[in-house]
DNA sequence: CGAAATCTTGAGTATAATCAAAAACGGTGG
DNA sequence: CCACCGTTTTTGATTATACTCAAGATTTCG
Protein backbone atom coordinates (compact mmCIF):
# COMPACT_ATOMS: atom_id res chain seq x y z
CA UNK A 1 0.00 0.00 0.00
CA UNK A 2 1.11 3.56 -1.31
CA UNK A 3 2.26 6.25 2.18
CA UNK A 4 0.96 8.65 2.45
CA UNK A 5 1.06 11.33 -0.37
CA UNK A 6 2.05 14.78 0.79
CA UNK A 7 1.40 16.27 -2.58
CA UNK A 8 -2.23 15.60 -3.03
CA UNK A 9 -4.16 17.88 -0.78
CA UNK A 10 -5.60 15.92 2.41
CA UNK A 11 -8.94 17.19 1.98
CA UNK A 12 -8.99 16.10 -1.54
CA UNK A 13 -8.10 12.61 -0.56
CA UNK A 14 -10.40 12.61 2.38
CA UNK A 15 -13.42 13.20 0.16
CA UNK A 16 -11.98 11.39 -2.60
CA UNK A 17 -12.06 8.35 -0.03
CA UNK A 18 -16.18 8.74 -0.54
CA UNK A 19 -16.58 9.77 -4.25
CA UNK A 20 -15.08 11.03 -7.36
CA UNK A 21 -14.84 14.98 -7.05
CA UNK A 22 -15.36 16.60 -10.24
CA UNK A 23 -12.88 18.75 -11.37
CA UNK A 24 -14.61 21.50 -10.15
CA UNK A 25 -14.69 20.47 -6.93
CA UNK A 26 -11.21 19.59 -6.17
CA UNK A 27 -9.67 22.91 -7.52
CA UNK A 28 -12.30 24.41 -5.14
CA UNK A 29 -10.84 22.43 -2.35
CA UNK A 30 -7.23 23.20 -3.41
CA UNK A 31 -7.19 26.65 -3.29
CA UNK A 32 -9.08 26.46 -0.10
CA UNK A 33 -7.01 29.23 2.26
CA UNK A 34 -4.99 26.92 4.46
CA UNK A 35 -3.05 28.09 7.13
CA UNK A 36 -0.40 25.85 7.99
CA UNK A 37 0.96 25.20 11.61
CA UNK A 38 3.50 23.13 13.48
CA UNK A 39 2.16 22.78 17.20
CA UNK A 40 4.34 20.83 19.34
CA UNK A 41 3.08 17.98 21.84
CA UNK A 42 0.18 18.21 24.18
CA UNK A 43 -0.44 21.98 23.55
CA UNK A 44 -4.67 22.70 22.94
CA UNK A 45 -5.54 23.28 19.78
CA UNK A 46 -9.10 24.42 20.97
CA UNK A 47 -10.52 24.62 24.83
CA UNK A 48 -13.58 23.81 26.29
CA UNK A 49 -15.43 26.77 25.74
CA UNK A 50 -14.26 28.00 22.73
CA UNK A 51 -16.02 29.98 19.98
CA UNK A 52 -14.28 29.35 16.76
CA UNK A 53 -14.37 30.70 13.98
CA UNK A 54 -11.99 28.21 12.41
CA UNK A 55 -11.44 24.31 11.66
CA UNK A 56 -8.43 22.39 11.42
CA UNK A 57 -7.15 19.45 9.17
CA UNK A 58 -4.62 17.18 10.33
CA UNK A 59 -1.57 17.01 8.12
CA UNK A 60 0.64 15.06 10.81
CA UNK A 61 1.01 13.31 13.77
CA UNK A 62 -1.60 12.61 16.28
CA UNK A 63 -4.20 14.76 18.39
CA UNK A 64 -7.06 13.87 20.81
CA UNK A 65 -10.27 15.65 22.24
CA UNK A 66 -10.85 14.87 25.79
CA UNK A 67 -12.75 16.28 28.59
CA UNK A 68 -11.57 16.77 32.38
CA UNK A 69 -14.70 15.47 34.97
CA UNK A 70 -14.83 17.53 38.27
CA UNK A 71 -12.56 14.80 40.23
CA UNK A 72 -10.26 15.76 37.36
CA UNK A 73 -9.98 12.45 35.55
CA UNK A 74 -9.57 12.76 32.01
CA UNK A 75 -11.31 11.24 29.32
CA UNK A 76 -9.80 11.00 25.43
CA UNK A 77 -12.25 10.30 23.30
CA UNK A 78 -11.08 9.76 20.09
CA UNK A 79 -7.29 9.88 18.02
CA UNK A 80 -7.13 12.13 15.04
CA UNK A 81 -5.07 10.95 12.52
CA UNK A 82 -3.62 12.92 9.13
CA UNK A 83 -6.49 13.65 7.49
CA UNK A 84 -8.83 14.05 10.22
CA UNK A 85 -11.04 17.08 10.98
CA UNK A 86 -11.01 17.34 14.71
CA UNK A 87 -13.53 20.06 15.04
CA UNK A 88 -15.54 20.10 11.99
CA UNK A 89 -18.23 20.89 14.63
CA UNK A 90 -17.61 24.20 15.27
CA UNK A 91 -19.12 24.81 11.68
CA UNK A 92 -22.14 24.26 13.38
CA UNK A 93 -22.12 24.65 16.85
CA UNK A 94 -20.83 27.81 18.46
CA UNK A 95 -19.58 26.84 21.41
CA UNK A 96 -16.56 23.74 21.77
CA UNK A 97 -17.92 21.07 24.41
CA UNK A 98 -14.35 19.59 24.78
CA UNK A 99 -10.71 20.06 24.52
CA UNK A 100 -8.80 19.34 21.79
CA UNK A 101 -4.92 18.63 22.62
CA UNK A 102 -2.12 17.37 20.45
CA UNK A 103 -0.31 13.99 21.80
CA UNK A 104 2.90 14.12 19.52
CA UNK A 105 4.13 17.35 17.42
CA UNK A 106 1.33 17.99 14.39
CA UNK A 107 1.12 19.88 11.63
CA UNK A 108 -2.13 21.58 10.86
CA UNK A 109 -4.07 23.60 8.61
CA UNK A 110 -6.07 25.85 9.88
CA UNK A 111 -9.52 26.78 7.38
CA UNK A 112 -11.88 29.78 7.95
CA UNK A 113 -15.32 28.72 8.90
CA UNK A 114 -16.28 31.22 5.98
CA UNK A 115 -14.61 29.66 3.62
CA UNK A 116 -15.86 26.36 4.30
CA UNK A 117 -19.24 27.51 4.05
CA UNK A 118 -18.93 28.89 0.71
CA UNK A 119 -17.48 25.55 -0.14
CA UNK A 120 -20.82 24.01 1.01
CA UNK A 121 -22.76 26.31 -0.33
CA UNK A 122 -21.36 25.93 -3.86
CA UNK A 123 -20.57 21.97 -3.58
CA UNK A 124 -23.88 19.79 -2.06
CA UNK A 125 -21.80 17.14 -2.36
CA UNK A 126 -18.55 18.05 -0.32
CA UNK A 127 -21.46 19.24 2.40
CA UNK A 128 -22.65 15.84 2.07
CA UNK A 129 -19.26 14.56 2.74
CA UNK A 130 -18.34 16.53 5.45
CA UNK A 131 -21.85 15.38 6.97
CA UNK A 132 -20.38 11.59 6.39
CA UNK A 133 -16.95 12.36 8.33
CA UNK A 134 -18.95 13.96 11.60
CA UNK A 135 -21.71 10.59 11.16
CA UNK A 136 -18.40 8.40 11.15
CA UNK A 137 -16.73 10.02 14.37
CA UNK A 138 -20.11 9.51 16.05
CA UNK A 139 -20.01 5.96 15.01
CA UNK A 140 -16.73 5.66 16.40
CA UNK A 141 -18.10 6.94 19.43
CA UNK A 142 -20.11 4.73 20.07
CA UNK A 143 -18.06 1.86 19.59
CA UNK A 144 -15.84 3.36 21.63
CA UNK A 145 -18.90 3.08 24.04
CA UNK A 146 -19.62 -0.03 23.88
CA UNK A 147 -15.66 -1.11 24.41
CA UNK A 148 -15.24 1.36 27.72
CA UNK A 149 -18.68 0.02 29.07
CA UNK A 150 -18.90 -3.88 28.19
CA UNK A 151 -15.77 -5.02 27.29
CA UNK A 152 -13.27 -6.13 30.21
CA UNK A 153 -9.65 -4.83 30.12
CA UNK A 154 -7.76 -7.16 28.00
CA UNK A 155 -10.40 -6.91 24.59
CA UNK A 156 -10.86 -3.15 25.41
CA UNK A 157 -7.21 -2.98 24.46
CA UNK A 158 -6.90 -5.19 21.62
CA UNK A 159 -9.85 -3.45 20.06
CA UNK A 160 -8.12 -0.10 20.03
CA UNK A 161 -5.13 -1.56 18.58
CA UNK A 162 -7.02 -3.32 15.83
CA UNK A 163 -8.81 0.15 15.06
CA UNK A 164 -5.49 1.99 15.50
CA UNK A 165 -3.81 -0.56 13.31
CA UNK A 166 -6.91 -0.12 10.25
CA UNK A 167 -7.29 3.54 10.54
CA UNK A 168 -3.39 4.12 9.87
CA UNK A 169 -3.30 1.59 6.63
CA UNK A 170 -6.45 3.54 5.31
CA UNK A 171 -4.25 6.72 5.43
CA UNK A 172 -0.78 5.31 4.46
CA UNK A 173 0.24 5.12 7.82
CA UNK A 174 0.97 1.45 8.49
CA UNK A 175 1.89 -1.40 6.25
CA UNK A 176 0.78 -4.44 7.10
CA UNK A 177 0.10 -5.61 10.89
CA UNK A 178 2.87 -2.94 12.00
CA UNK A 179 2.51 0.85 12.86
CA UNK A 180 4.64 3.68 14.28
CA UNK A 181 2.31 4.48 16.87
CA UNK A 182 3.48 7.37 19.35
CA UNK A 183 0.40 7.13 22.17
CA UNK A 184 1.51 6.35 25.69
CA UNK A 185 0.01 3.82 28.04
CA UNK A 186 -1.38 6.66 30.32
CA UNK A 187 -2.77 7.79 27.14
CA UNK A 188 -3.99 4.70 26.31
CA UNK A 189 -5.08 4.47 29.79
CA UNK A 190 -7.43 7.94 29.57
CA UNK A 191 -8.79 6.83 26.17
CA UNK A 192 -10.04 3.32 27.43
CA UNK A 193 -10.99 4.17 30.49
CA UNK A 194 -8.46 2.31 32.39
CA UNK A 195 -5.52 2.93 34.80
CA UNK A 196 -1.99 3.36 33.61
CA UNK A 197 -0.97 0.52 35.75
CA UNK A 198 -3.46 -1.47 34.66
CA UNK A 199 -2.89 -0.99 30.86
CA UNK A 200 0.47 -1.82 31.52
CA UNK A 201 -0.37 -5.37 32.72
CA UNK A 202 -2.43 -6.11 30.25
CA UNK A 203 -0.45 -5.44 27.48
CA UNK A 204 2.27 -6.91 29.23
CA UNK A 205 -0.43 -10.17 28.87
CA UNK A 206 -1.13 -8.95 25.32
CA UNK A 207 2.79 -9.36 24.32
CA UNK A 208 3.44 -12.91 26.48
CA UNK A 209 0.33 -14.45 25.22
CA UNK A 210 1.76 -13.29 21.79
CA UNK A 211 -0.80 -11.54 19.96
CA UNK A 212 1.51 -8.01 19.84
CA UNK A 213 5.31 -7.35 19.79
CA UNK A 214 6.39 -4.36 20.69
CA UNK A 215 9.83 -2.35 20.20
CA UNK A 216 9.89 1.33 20.96
CA UNK A 217 6.92 3.01 19.68
CA UNK A 218 6.65 -0.02 16.83
CA UNK A 219 3.36 -2.12 17.04
CA UNK A 220 3.45 -5.47 15.58
CA UNK A 221 0.62 -8.36 15.43
CA UNK A 222 1.66 -11.28 14.26
CA UNK A 223 -1.54 -13.37 14.42
CA UNK A 224 -4.25 -10.33 13.08
CA UNK A 225 -7.12 -12.94 13.00
CA UNK A 226 -6.20 -13.76 16.67
CA UNK A 227 -6.25 -9.84 17.74
CA UNK A 228 -9.13 -9.28 15.81
CA UNK A 229 -10.93 -12.08 17.66
CA UNK A 230 -9.52 -11.34 21.06
CA UNK A 231 -10.63 -7.66 20.71
CA UNK A 232 -14.26 -8.22 19.53
CA UNK A 233 -13.60 -5.99 16.39
CA UNK A 234 -15.18 -5.57 13.12
CA UNK A 235 -14.31 -2.96 11.21
CA UNK A 236 -17.62 -2.31 9.88
CA UNK A 237 -18.47 0.75 12.10
CA UNK A 238 -15.32 2.58 10.64
CA UNK A 239 -17.24 2.77 7.49
CA UNK A 240 -14.08 2.71 5.15
CA UNK A 241 -14.49 1.77 1.62
CA UNK A 242 -13.76 -1.45 0.75
CA UNK A 243 -10.33 -1.51 -0.72
CA UNK A 244 -9.56 0.18 2.86
CA UNK A 245 -11.42 -2.30 5.04
CA UNK A 246 -9.61 -5.22 3.65
CA UNK A 247 -7.47 -6.79 6.37
CA UNK B 1 -43.79 25.53 30.36
CA UNK B 2 -45.99 23.90 27.84
CA UNK B 3 -46.39 20.05 27.47
CA UNK B 4 -45.58 18.36 24.06
CA UNK B 5 -48.04 19.88 21.12
CA UNK B 6 -48.84 16.70 19.06
CA UNK B 7 -50.49 19.21 16.07
CA UNK B 8 -47.14 21.13 15.51
CA UNK B 9 -44.98 18.76 12.79
CA UNK B 10 -42.24 17.03 14.77
CA UNK B 11 -39.38 18.22 12.32
CA UNK B 12 -41.10 21.78 12.17
CA UNK B 13 -40.39 21.79 16.08
CA UNK B 14 -37.31 20.26 15.87
CA UNK B 15 -36.03 22.60 13.48
CA UNK B 16 -37.53 25.19 14.74
CA UNK B 17 -35.46 25.24 18.01
CA UNK B 18 -32.56 26.07 15.72
CA UNK B 19 -33.56 28.49 13.47
CA UNK B 20 -36.74 30.16 12.01
CA UNK B 21 -37.82 28.67 9.48
CA UNK B 22 -39.58 30.23 6.16
CA UNK B 23 -42.44 29.39 4.87
CA UNK B 24 -41.45 27.54 1.46
CA UNK B 25 -39.36 25.03 4.43
CA UNK B 26 -42.68 24.92 6.75
CA UNK B 27 -44.47 23.96 3.96
CA UNK B 28 -42.19 21.45 2.84
CA UNK B 29 -41.85 19.77 6.02
CA UNK B 30 -45.39 19.68 6.84
CA UNK B 31 -45.69 17.78 3.56
CA UNK B 32 -43.14 15.39 3.64
CA UNK B 33 -44.66 12.02 3.30
CA UNK B 34 -44.61 9.87 6.64
CA UNK B 35 -45.81 6.91 7.28
CA UNK B 36 -46.65 7.08 10.60
CA UNK B 37 -46.20 3.47 12.72
CA UNK B 38 -47.14 1.94 16.72
CA UNK B 39 -44.38 0.12 17.59
CA UNK B 40 -44.34 -2.03 20.59
CA UNK B 41 -42.32 -1.59 23.33
CA UNK B 42 -38.68 -4.17 22.82
CA UNK B 43 -38.97 -4.31 18.67
CA UNK B 44 -35.93 -3.94 16.95
CA UNK B 45 -36.79 -0.97 14.39
CA UNK B 46 -33.41 -1.03 12.49
CA UNK B 47 -30.69 -4.16 12.90
CA UNK B 48 -26.73 -3.97 12.43
CA UNK B 49 -26.30 -4.83 9.07
CA UNK B 50 -29.38 -3.35 7.84
CA UNK B 51 -29.49 -1.04 4.75
CA UNK B 52 -32.39 1.05 5.29
CA UNK B 53 -34.40 3.13 2.61
CA UNK B 54 -36.13 5.26 5.18
CA UNK B 55 -35.13 7.18 8.48
CA UNK B 56 -38.00 7.60 11.58
CA UNK B 57 -38.73 10.32 13.95
CA UNK B 58 -39.74 9.75 17.13
CA UNK B 59 -42.82 10.77 17.94
CA UNK B 60 -43.62 9.06 21.26
CA UNK B 61 -42.04 6.71 23.70
CA UNK B 62 -38.50 6.15 24.17
CA UNK B 63 -35.58 3.86 21.96
CA UNK B 64 -32.17 2.83 21.97
CA UNK B 65 -29.34 2.48 19.71
CA UNK B 66 -27.31 -0.83 21.48
CA UNK B 67 -24.70 -2.77 20.26
CA UNK B 68 -24.28 -6.57 21.50
CA UNK B 69 -20.54 -7.95 22.62
CA UNK B 70 -19.41 -11.01 21.39
CA UNK B 71 -19.61 -12.14 24.68
CA UNK B 72 -23.83 -11.34 24.99
CA UNK B 73 -23.10 -7.94 26.91
CA UNK B 74 -25.01 -5.19 25.62
CA UNK B 75 -23.89 -1.49 25.48
CA UNK B 76 -26.95 1.15 24.77
CA UNK B 77 -25.14 4.44 23.16
CA UNK B 78 -28.30 6.96 23.98
CA UNK B 79 -32.02 7.32 24.41
CA UNK B 80 -33.93 9.14 21.88
CA UNK B 81 -37.23 10.90 22.97
CA UNK B 82 -40.20 12.66 21.40
CA UNK B 83 -38.41 15.17 18.22
CA UNK B 84 -35.04 12.67 18.10
CA UNK B 85 -34.58 11.53 14.50
CA UNK B 86 -32.54 8.27 15.78
CA UNK B 87 -30.97 7.16 12.09
CA UNK B 88 -30.47 10.29 10.63
CA UNK B 89 -27.15 8.61 9.94
CA UNK B 90 -28.40 6.04 6.83
CA UNK B 91 -29.46 9.08 5.21
CA UNK B 92 -25.44 8.65 4.22
CA UNK B 93 -23.82 5.46 5.80
CA UNK B 94 -25.00 2.63 3.69
CA UNK B 95 -24.88 -0.01 6.55
CA UNK B 96 -26.23 0.38 10.12
CA UNK B 97 -23.57 -0.71 12.52
CA UNK B 98 -25.74 -0.83 15.40
CA UNK B 99 -29.70 -1.67 16.41
CA UNK B 100 -32.38 0.54 17.29
CA UNK B 101 -34.40 -0.78 19.69
CA UNK B 102 -38.07 0.49 21.02
CA UNK B 103 -37.92 0.35 25.31
CA UNK B 104 -41.36 1.42 25.75
CA UNK B 105 -44.51 1.49 23.45
CA UNK B 106 -43.87 3.69 20.31
CA UNK B 107 -45.05 5.99 17.87
CA UNK B 108 -42.61 6.74 14.64
CA UNK B 109 -42.73 8.68 11.47
CA UNK B 110 -40.72 6.99 8.48
CA UNK B 111 -39.80 8.93 5.60
CA UNK B 112 -37.98 7.84 2.33
CA UNK B 113 -34.54 8.69 2.15
CA UNK B 114 -35.55 10.24 -1.40
CA UNK B 115 -37.68 12.56 0.37
CA UNK B 116 -35.44 13.65 2.91
CA UNK B 117 -32.84 14.52 -0.25
CA UNK B 118 -34.88 15.96 -2.35
CA UNK B 119 -35.72 18.14 0.78
CA UNK B 120 -32.06 18.54 1.77
CA UNK B 121 -31.18 19.64 -1.98
CA UNK B 122 -34.17 22.20 -1.92
CA UNK B 123 -33.49 23.70 1.21
CA UNK B 124 -29.90 23.74 2.44
CA UNK B 125 -30.75 25.47 5.71
CA UNK B 126 -33.07 22.35 6.33
CA UNK B 127 -29.73 20.04 5.59
CA UNK B 128 -27.59 22.15 7.69
CA UNK B 129 -29.97 21.62 10.61
CA UNK B 130 -30.31 18.09 9.83
CA UNK B 131 -26.06 17.83 10.27
CA UNK B 132 -26.19 20.21 12.78
CA UNK B 133 -28.87 17.26 14.89
CA UNK B 134 -26.44 14.80 14.28
CA UNK B 135 -23.19 16.80 15.72
CA UNK B 136 -25.47 17.05 19.05
CA UNK B 137 -25.36 13.15 18.95
CA UNK B 138 -21.98 12.95 18.97
CA UNK B 139 -21.44 15.71 21.95
CA UNK B 140 -23.82 13.43 23.81
CA UNK B 141 -21.87 10.10 23.37
CA UNK B 142 -18.66 12.28 24.16
CA UNK B 143 -20.45 13.05 27.27
CA UNK B 144 -21.38 9.26 27.87
CA UNK B 145 -18.16 8.08 27.40
CA UNK B 146 -16.62 10.34 29.77
CA UNK B 147 -19.24 8.86 32.40
CA UNK B 148 -18.70 5.47 31.05
CA UNK B 149 -15.28 5.55 31.66
CA UNK B 150 -13.87 8.35 34.44
CA UNK B 151 -17.19 9.04 36.38
CA UNK B 152 -18.19 6.64 39.70
CA UNK B 153 -21.60 4.36 39.25
CA UNK B 154 -23.27 7.17 41.74
CA UNK B 155 -22.42 10.40 40.21
CA UNK B 156 -22.95 8.21 36.95
CA UNK B 157 -26.30 7.90 37.80
CA UNK B 158 -26.96 11.59 38.81
CA UNK B 159 -25.75 12.64 35.62
CA UNK B 160 -27.57 10.60 33.67
CA UNK B 161 -30.99 11.78 35.60
CA UNK B 162 -29.73 15.05 34.69
CA UNK B 163 -29.35 14.87 31.35
CA UNK B 164 -32.64 12.76 30.44
CA UNK B 165 -34.71 15.60 32.62
CA UNK B 166 -33.03 18.44 31.22
CA UNK B 167 -33.97 16.93 27.40
CA UNK B 168 -37.51 15.80 28.53
CA UNK B 169 -37.78 19.56 29.60
CA UNK B 170 -36.82 20.65 25.71
CA UNK B 171 -40.05 18.73 24.41
CA UNK B 172 -42.29 19.34 26.92
CA UNK B 173 -42.61 15.72 28.53
CA UNK B 174 -41.49 17.06 32.02
CA UNK B 175 -42.40 19.66 33.93
CA UNK B 176 -40.08 21.93 36.81
CA UNK B 177 -37.86 18.83 38.21
CA UNK B 178 -40.43 16.02 37.91
CA UNK B 179 -40.64 13.80 34.94
CA UNK B 180 -42.06 10.10 34.27
CA UNK B 181 -39.33 7.77 32.88
CA UNK B 182 -39.98 3.73 31.69
CA UNK B 183 -36.32 3.29 31.53
CA UNK B 184 -35.96 -0.08 34.16
CA UNK B 185 -32.93 -0.43 35.93
CA UNK B 186 -32.04 -3.29 33.73
CA UNK B 187 -31.53 -0.98 31.07
CA UNK B 188 -30.12 2.13 32.80
CA UNK B 189 -27.34 -0.74 33.62
CA UNK B 190 -26.56 -1.52 30.02
CA UNK B 191 -26.30 2.23 28.80
CA UNK B 192 -24.15 2.95 31.79
CA UNK B 193 -22.10 0.16 31.78
CA UNK B 194 -22.84 -1.03 35.18
CA UNK B 195 -24.66 -4.46 36.92
CA UNK B 196 -27.94 -4.01 37.32
CA UNK B 197 -27.92 -4.83 40.79
CA UNK B 198 -24.93 -1.98 41.46
CA UNK B 199 -27.92 0.68 39.98
CA UNK B 200 -30.08 -0.90 42.13
CA UNK B 201 -27.84 -0.31 45.02
CA UNK B 202 -26.98 3.23 44.14
CA UNK B 203 -30.37 4.55 42.96
CA UNK B 204 -31.82 3.13 46.71
CA UNK B 205 -28.34 5.85 48.42
CA UNK B 206 -29.65 8.50 45.79
CA UNK B 207 -32.62 8.53 47.53
CA UNK B 208 -31.62 7.83 51.30
CA UNK B 209 -29.50 11.17 50.89
CA UNK B 210 -32.57 12.55 49.73
CA UNK B 211 -31.05 13.80 45.77
CA UNK B 212 -33.86 12.15 43.88
CA UNK B 213 -37.56 10.61 45.07
CA UNK B 214 -39.34 7.59 43.16
CA UNK B 215 -42.69 6.77 42.86
CA UNK B 216 -42.99 3.94 40.49
CA UNK B 217 -41.79 5.74 36.75
CA UNK B 218 -41.88 8.97 38.38
CA UNK B 219 -39.13 10.56 39.30
CA UNK B 220 -38.66 13.80 41.19
CA UNK B 221 -35.51 16.00 41.96
CA UNK B 222 -35.80 18.15 45.15
CA UNK B 223 -32.72 19.56 44.96
CA UNK B 224 -31.74 20.01 41.17
CA UNK B 225 -28.42 22.18 41.95
CA UNK B 226 -27.40 19.70 44.40
CA UNK B 227 -27.90 16.71 41.95
CA UNK B 228 -26.04 18.73 39.00
CA UNK B 229 -23.21 18.72 41.22
CA UNK B 230 -23.21 15.58 42.38
CA UNK B 231 -23.54 14.24 38.74
CA UNK B 232 -20.64 16.69 37.32
CA UNK B 233 -23.05 17.40 35.19
CA UNK B 234 -23.16 20.70 32.64
CA UNK B 235 -25.95 21.11 30.07
CA UNK B 236 -23.72 22.40 27.70
CA UNK B 237 -23.09 19.53 25.57
CA UNK B 238 -26.71 19.38 24.95
CA UNK B 239 -26.44 22.69 23.03
CA UNK B 240 -29.98 23.48 23.42
CA UNK B 241 -31.20 27.08 22.67
CA UNK B 242 -31.04 29.20 26.19
CA UNK B 243 -34.62 29.27 26.86
CA UNK B 244 -34.75 25.89 27.04
CA UNK B 245 -31.62 25.19 28.99
CA UNK B 246 -32.44 27.39 31.22
CA UNK B 247 -32.65 24.75 34.50
C1' DC C 1 -56.11 -12.95 40.43
C1' DG C 2 -51.90 -14.94 38.85
C1' DA C 3 -47.81 -15.07 36.01
C1' DA C 4 -44.03 -12.48 34.45
C1' DA C 5 -41.15 -8.79 34.90
C1' DT C 6 -38.78 -5.84 37.86
C1' DC C 7 -36.75 -4.52 41.99
C1' DT C 8 -34.37 -5.50 46.29
C1' DT C 9 -31.17 -7.60 49.52
C1' DG C 10 -27.35 -10.67 51.01
C1' DA C 11 -22.98 -13.03 50.53
C1' DG C 12 -18.80 -13.88 48.30
C1' DT C 13 -15.66 -12.71 44.51
C1' DA C 14 -13.08 -10.41 40.78
C1' DT C 15 -11.48 -6.92 38.01
C1' DA C 16 -9.21 -3.02 38.19
C1' DA C 17 -7.71 1.09 41.17
C1' DT C 18 -4.41 3.17 44.18
C1' DC C 19 -0.07 3.90 46.22
C1' DA C 20 4.71 3.47 45.99
C1' DA C 21 9.06 2.78 44.12
C1' DA C 22 12.35 0.94 40.94
C1' DA C 23 13.86 0.12 36.23
C1' DA C 24 14.18 1.44 31.51
C1' DC C 25 14.11 4.67 27.94
C1' DG C 26 14.93 8.93 25.19
C1' DG C 27 16.88 12.94 24.40
C1' DT C 28 20.47 16.60 25.60
C1' DG C 29 24.67 18.61 26.35
C1' DG C 30 29.38 18.21 27.55
C1' DC D 1 30.40 8.59 23.40
C1' DC D 2 28.68 8.96 27.76
C1' DA D 3 26.57 10.98 31.84
C1' DC D 4 22.39 13.00 33.30
C1' DC D 5 17.52 14.20 33.76
C1' DG D 6 12.77 13.84 32.87
C1' DT D 7 9.41 10.75 31.12
C1' DT D 8 7.55 6.43 30.61
C1' DT D 9 7.27 1.76 31.78
C1' DT D 10 7.36 -1.91 34.97
C1' DT D 11 6.62 -4.43 39.30
C1' DG D 12 4.79 -5.25 44.01
C1' DA D 13 1.43 -4.84 47.67
C1' DT D 14 -2.94 -3.47 49.18
C1' DT D 15 -7.58 -1.80 48.58
C1' DA D 16 -12.06 -0.70 46.52
C1' DT D 17 -15.57 -0.47 43.37
C1' DA D 18 -18.46 -3.09 41.21
C1' DC D 19 -19.76 -7.97 39.58
C1' DT D 20 -21.83 -12.48 40.03
C1' DC D 21 -24.87 -15.61 41.93
C1' DA D 22 -28.92 -16.46 44.36
C1' DA D 23 -33.22 -15.88 46.38
C1' DG D 24 -37.01 -13.23 48.04
C1' DA D 25 -40.22 -9.11 47.64
C1' DT D 26 -42.85 -6.17 44.89
C1' DT D 27 -44.98 -4.36 40.97
C1' DT D 28 -47.16 -4.63 36.54
C1' DC D 29 -50.27 -6.20 33.45
C1' DG D 30 -53.12 -9.46 30.97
Amino acid sequence: MALFDPSSHPLVRKLESVFKLSDDERHALENLPMQLTDIRADQDIGREGDRPSRCFVMLEGIACPFKMTDKGRRQIMAFYLAGDIPDLQSLLLNTMDHTIATITPCKVGFIRHEHLRDLCRQFPRVADAFWRNTLIDAAVFREWMTSIGRREAYPRIAHLICELLVRMRAVGLAEDHTAEIPITQVEIADALGLSNVHVNRVLTALRSDGLIEIKGRLIRVPDWERLKEVGDFDAGYLHLEKEQAAA
